[in-house]
DNA sequence: AAAATACGCAACCAAAAAGTTGCTTATTCG
DNA sequence: CGAATAAGCAACTTTTTGGTTGCGTATTTT
């Protein structure tokens, strides 16, 4: 389909992904797809299929227990985001001048 | 439409704005629409729209000269992106023993 | 002035994404 | 056991996205 990269700064670029993202984050323990769907107002199947996406993002996975699935929650994939961004945080300020100081450091 | 944050992370969900952007970041000068889509198999006027979106979010600005149009990139939108990350970071390792020590120092 | 270049804009198209409804299955509770 | 709960799956609708073609216009170039 498309690479792991892209499959992560999509499954993020939802808000609604987001806010499920955040609420498992700050949850003092996991939770259950109705336990975040009840925090919606979507329906339970949409709620399912955002999960679905952010678990092919690698940032949630889940656990069955009994008639309930748990959704365990993974930042680390985020490390990629943040390696992404790295990049470019030596141009913050002003671009060019700062574009001028890593061609200079690639030189030497 | 959507909120400045959703914008941003959208246009860098495409791997081909990435792309484009990658290339203005490193360019040693400004480069034009036409300049731009050269580097790309698709059509001018399908660049056109994703710098368009580029423009958007902030990424891009553009100034037209004579019957050229030149694109300027900014990098600072992205630290919207960081200071999202940033939050995130101090989950990195392991999730929820580091979630203890995110609440145990807000209680403190 | 004619030809070529750089571009915008609108219409269109296909595929993907977002979300719904309806139905079935499995588990748990009374 | 029967009712209620938790959830999966498939089909379907709507909207968004990614990309194209076609055409008009302004600016250069020759």
């Amino acid at each position: 389909m498309q690479d792991k990269i892209t499959k992560l700064f999509k499954a993020i670029a939802d808000p609604t992904r987001r806010d499920i993202f955040h609420a498992l984050v700050i949850a003092s323990s996991t939770l259950s797809i109705s336990q975040i769907s009840n925090q919606f107002e979507m329906t339970r199947q949409g709620i399912t299929k955002h999960i679905k996406t952010l678990e092919e993002a690698g940032l949630v996975s889940l656990e069955s227990k009994g008639r309930e699935r748990f959704c365990n929650v993974h930042t680390q994939p985020l490390q990629e985001v943040n390696k992404w961004l790295k990049f470019y945080e030596q141009f913050w300020g002003d671009s060019m001048q700062d574009l001028g100081n890593y061609l200079d450091s690639k030189n030497s």
